[in-house]
DNA sequence: AAAGATGTTGCGCAGAATGGAACAAATGAA
DNA sequence: TTCATTTGTTCCATTCTGCGCAACATCTTT
């Protein structure tokens, strides 16, 4: 929980790293919760979390359902809406999916950094119902996938991940984060060399075999170029 | 900037709020920041932010951008997705919205309170070039326009705004807030009593005169009613 | 180079934040 | 109903964190 807290002696301050993993406690699983479940959740004493929360409250980053359970609070959503516009990226990104979708038939989407993990950013569906689902906003770890390991060499610079990508810096995985899909992931990367993130097609691997994935990787890496066109 | 924090004595950590007053301080206007910039909007000091600014930063609540300016992380979005899903409300939400729009030919709304604002929190378009045009997002004053009434009276309770509302909740504004824009809300309430949001639809006064409005009224209060169904 | 910003670090003191217990309020069982 | 249990808030003494401020780095600009 407080994990990161522990570590070395940076500057920080305490009680707000507190408050944060508060915050950081909700998942999609656990989208409410009473103080005592969050004081458990946290490792935090109530008296903490009841006070940590209040000023939560006050600034509407939680509150409280008629049954007093705490939720999230709008100001998380009106605040995650700015982060998002920063990148204008949407604008250019979704017609790039949109179009991969057209050609290869497979879902794509739009991986970014988020701490130790990646965050999928914006995401177009296959039209098949057989398809690779998830959410925009999901997160996944960032070692393990093609997307994943694009993010790790980017991003993190970690050398292994960096050994499995080909010269064009694209990856390919078969079955690696769950047994039934393949994936092809490319980075974005602007005319400043300023990295944004990674570019994917996934399906299931009945769908992509050899064939279908070397043309779909094609496919990522034209796309992966227009968009440093429109973002330079 | 920290107005709330001055405020009565209730329990409250105050480290927390200067570090969310932080976040506050960001804007459409202003989505990235230098710390001098954080420390001017905020009025904390340039080495308390320094501090605070870590902590943010280490749980992705900040990031520096190439230009070491601060924007806001995504953690911020992973929680405002997490916020929204709560709703279910977007699911019911979006198809109202949707037929009050072909009903009317304008654009419709749906607000929820927001501390003492109010947040759009889903929004459909008139096809009409000319239109009332705002963001998802986007935070109004609570104390004017109809569906500011609307939340005024029923999330908190204001007597003054209850005096503005028919017997059926509903409330018509004309050029309130922007002196050319008409507008219709009603309150959505589920069959529990527990009150939801604001249903609007807004436009130029050209197209809603006295019988338009009327006539859209209906249209509100009507699928207003819609939707306390599909939420019980 | 020199001058101006901008950001970070060190330090001592004030007082904020905390743990713990006692208290209050809600819930549920009998 | 009353009693027991769980959940949340308030109080208080102690401690150590967070703070202001100045000095120090680190970049920009001229």
């Amino acid at each position: 929980m407080l994990r990161r807290m522990e570590q070395m002696k940076q500057p920080r301050v305490e009680s707000v790293e507190k408050a944060l993993s508060i915050l950081e406690a909700f998942t999609k699983d656990r989208p409410a919760m009473t103080l005592t479940e969050i004081s458990v959740e946290t490792g935090l004493y109530k008296s903490n979390v009841s006070r940590l929360a209040a000023s939560l409250e006050r600034y509407g980053f939680l509150k409280r359902d008629p049954n007093r359970r705490f939720r999230l609070g709008p100001a998380l959503w009106r605040l995650g809406a700015l982060y998002r516009r920063n990148f204008e990226l949407g604008e250019s990104v979704r017609p790039v999916l949109r179009q991969l979708v057209r050609e290869t038939g497979e879902t794509a989407s739009f991986y970014v950094p988020d701490q130790d993990e990646r965050l999928c950013l914006y995401r177009e569906n296959s039209p098949d119902p057989v398809r690779h689902h998830l959410d925009e906003g999901a997160r996944l770890t960032m070692h393990s996938g093609a997307a994943g390991h694009v993010l790790a060499a980017f991003y993190l610079g970690d050398s292994k991940a960096k050994s499995r990508l080909g010269t064009d810096g694209s990856c390919v995985s078969q079955g690696e984060r769950n047994p039934h899909i393949s994936a092809v992931a490319a980075p974005v990367i602007d005319a400043n060399g300023q990295f944004h993130g990674a570019l994917a097609v996934s399906g299931p691997h009945e769908r992509l075999g050899h064939d279908a994935l070397a043309k779909a990787r094609i496919a990522v890496l034209s796309s992966a170029r227009d968009l440093s066109q429109s973002l330079a």
